[in-house]
DNA sequence: AATTTAATTGGAATAATTCTAACATAGATA
DNA sequence: TATCTATGTTAGAATTATTCCAATTAAATT
């Protein structure tokens, strides 16, 4: 693995903000010096084919990306936050439900935020 | 809901090709004449506001369109192709988890579907 | 029929991401 | 050590999906 892949690697793995290719650039450019854009995302997606990450398709706004170990997501319908949700393992009905076998499945629950509720007076 | 609307509903309403906005837009300018990407773009995100309709946002493929009756998906690693898939609601698990109501949840599972198993020898 | 309102059109604009070619660099090889 | 090769990175153009906006048309209301 190169140093940027690494270094890319590391910054989504100590994080919990589930950053976006721009966000990942800003801080890479900010801490060590001279990257682009298109390394950046040349790298996530080296990352993501490898399985070392994941890709975090979003609606109308750019993709995050987290690490792999296995958990859901919360999106915030309100400010578009979104948050960990740790639901067990579910690969296993899916696959008795299908008949064969799956690669891996996708969750996103769609809420408010409590920052939002409290906002919106809920 | 006016005539356009009206139109791209059914057309998503009785297909189960989950089409694009690109897909919708020819076939109406075939069964109907005269349309605009811009209408048809205009339409879904309407009918989509309004619940008649629901997006699905797929990864490195322009956005599809769906009928809102409660279902998952599974979507092919290999070719994309992306197939109806009726799990038990798991509404309530999700919301007793979380301690909280989730307006939706959008659950997609990543398999090889028939045709490329059988491609690739499987 | 005239006026107001809403929908549609056409085309430009935007945003995210990918592509391509040139350049740099590190390690492998002579 | 010098050079070759492969791979990573850079810069910026290109692409794609989608949105925006102003002008036009159609529909609804008075």
């Amino acid at each position: 693995m190169t140093k940027n892949a690494e270094l890319i690697y590391n910054i989504i793995c100590n994080s919990t903000s589930h950053p976006t290719a721009e966000e990942i650039y800003l801080r890479l450019k900010s801490e060590h010096g001279r990257v682009v854009l298109a390394t950046v995302y040349n790298n996530l997606n080296y990352l993501c084919e490898g399985g070392y990450i994941r890709k975090i398709v979003m609606e109308n706004a750019p993709d995050r990306y987290d690490k792999t170990i296995r958990h859901d997501h919360l999106i915030c319908r309100e400010c578009g936050a979104i948050a960990d949700f740790y639901m067990d393992d579910i690969t296993d009905s899916l696959e008795a439900k299908l008949g064969s076998p799956i690669l891996s499945y996708d969750l996103k629950c769609s809420y408010i935020c409590p920052e939002c509720r409290k906002k919106l007076g809920m």
